[in-house]
DNA sequence: GGACGCTGGCGAAGCGCTTCGACAAACCGT
DNA sequence: ACGGTTTGTCGAAGCGCTTCGCCAGCGTCC
């Protein structure tokens, strides 16, 4: 009959539609998109249609007619020294939030490399990039620049310029753990940080809160040591070992870790160190973490919920070729509980929680 | 000048590659698909113009036009109870394996619930679903059958008909573990599970975990007592002390709640009961987490990145409509670590590591 | 009361690709 | 030498949508 003609798809098309509906195919597409104005009428007689037929605009030809696939990139990390359950947290939330803004995401790996992001962008399979765990000297970033599409890094490479990024601001974090100690009398602090692997990859939010806590530490006249540390319970046993015996006076511990956290309280437990009473512990973690901890710990979170959420935010206002700022950075906040107490033999009133013990 | 048009692109398409090759539009389409036969000759020059020009196919232009997305969804759980690490895995293996198949995967969680599915995949984004975290009566799943579009379930529903699934075999890793203890001697054995929650909700693998403990315990002789298990330390700990409270004579353990596992090894520490002298602990969960608890623990790991390319390699074979068989179970293995030793007062030769001890 | 501006709607031109049918040219057997 | 295949290529028709330009009506304003 038809001569050529394929197999129809079986949905229904905008053209269904607006045959049901008695109008134009474009004024379906504008009720649809609420960029013209179409009469109170018309609007609930093509809406009623849409409902009846169960109408879903094909999204390959949305994409391939607007120029806009209503759909961004997310790529995620897979390597050693993530915090796994925060990645999965910011993923989350990213998801969530670009439902929100009615956009689906599409998950890449770093491994596909920069390779992988250039198919996407180019084959304009998404409008947009977030980019996670970003390293200080990141090879994605000079694609990035290049690329043509907007994107939003979590983490902060060496040079922003041109960037639009998010984070928490790590260095204030590292600050604000070693001052909550130093209000508390501690005057030797350890950080406990990422694998040294993390370091040497030069990503960025180990080297900010190190350079947070020794700086702080430096200005509250603490002594302070950083070491890196493993995921393992063997190996974090052996730091907090070479950590007492390199400074038996030690009284706190920051644990940047979260896979260390448990291992850390082990290991006190172990070298019949009480925490905290004999030890202040600090961890930057996620809060249910520390919560479920025994004692419950002092802690920072990172707020990947929030920062996932402002990560889209500020993406999709760069779809929308607003302005962004080049770098936010988040305020962390500590949370006291019940791993921190003043030190041995000193009584603040900085910390009531602390000084009631 | 040119009337109307919009800005072009500034993507080269394929019909510049057919102008620079001196070609067709069809032939260059022929070319990348390999659907026809072309000379060697016309083919290197086309290929040559690709990679000069650096032509990526429009993928929304390739959906439209071939009614394939090359794209698949992947829904994720994201409430309590979940296991993240292994979640995380098996999202990193879908990624993997699905671009080893030339497919981009489009990430869901399942709190959009059955609308996003749907939305999804009558809208065309995606060619098929992977969906995880299947429960015994999931409301997703009747919707999956009517979809009109391949998927596959991670879990197996009480239902399968018409449905393609994959998961490991936890009833035979129920049962695996108990054997193993009941090798070593043990005649009174426990089964701290998955949150109750994780019950309730009819998750398959919790269910069918304790089954299969159960029934292997009887088989053997063995006493088992399967309790839920919340995550956090100070739970487990009541929960732990509840069991020997019940059956002081208990001798072994079998975990399933990886972020029990740390707890689990602390309460035994406390009530003084040495890992594996006076308990033998066998987990399920992650490999590596198994190799970095101490002592290293005896495990059956969930297989999440072979599960995953398993389910990408079905869906994919129902996406060229071949025929997959409803359910694969995947045959866990164990592997002895130092967390297990032969019970009190027993000597077998059935585990020689144990034996030795 | 005619020029003018609005509103609301229509038609058609693509967006960049795949795929079908057509068709020369080369190749075959007889 | 001739019909019949096979091989390689082309042209054109969509895929389902957005968007631009246009126009018919209708109220407004001197």
């Amino acid at each position: 009959m038809s001569g050529r003609g394929r197999v129809p798809s079986g949905q229904p098309t905008i053209a269904d539609v607006a045959r049901h509906a008695g109008v134009a195919v474009s004024t379906v597409s504008y009720v649809l998109s609420g960029k013209r104005a179409i009469s109170e009428l018309t609007r609930n007689r093509v809406l009623a249609s849409v409902r009846l037929l169960g109408y879903h605009p094909n999204a390959g030809a949305r994409a391939l007619a607007s120029r806009r696939a209503n759909v961004i990139a997310l790529v995620l990390p897979l390597r050693s020294g993530i915090q796994v359950p925060v990645v999965m947290q910011f993923a989350t939330a990213v998801v969530t939030s670009a439902r929100g803004h009615d956009h689906d995401v599409l998950l890449l790996t770093s491994d596909e490399g920069p390779q992988g992001l250039h198919r996407i962008a180019a084959g304009a399979l998404v409008d947009g990039v977030l980019v996670m765990d970003v390293e200080l000297h990141d090879a994605r970033v000079p694609l990035l620049r290049a690329l043509g599409r907007p994107s939003v890094l979590i983490g902060l490479p060496a040079d922003t310029d041109g960037l639009t990024c998010v984070d928490l601001d790590f260095h204030r974090a590292g600050q604000v753990c070693v001052e909550h100690l130093a209000g508390l009398g501690h005057r030797r602090v350890a950080l406990l940080g990422a694998p040294a692997a993390v370091y040497e990859r030069g990503t960025g939010f180990a080297h900010r809160t190190r350079a947070g806590v020794v700086e702080a530490a430096a200005r509250h006249g603490v002594e302070a040591v950083t070491l890196p540390c493993e995921e393992n319970a063997a190996e974090v046993h052996a730091r907090v070992v070479e950590l007492f015996a390199r400074q038996p006076e030690l009284s706190a511990l920051v644990v940047q870790n979260e896979a260390a956290v448990g291992p850390v309280q082990a290991a006190l437990a172990a070298l019949g160190r009480r925490v905290p009473d004999d030890v202040s512990v600090v961890a930057v973690c996620p809060d249910q973490f520390a919560e479920h901890a025994s004692p419950r710990l002092t802690s920072v979170p990172v707020p990947a919920e929030e920062i996932g959420r402002q990560a889209v935010s500020l993406l999709m206002r760069r779809l929308r070729d607003e302005p962004t700022p080049q770098v936010t950075l988040l305020e962390p906040r500590l949370t006291v509980r019940d791993s921190t107490a003043a030190a041995t033999g000193t009584t603040t009133p900085y910390d009531n929680r602390a000084a009631a013990r």
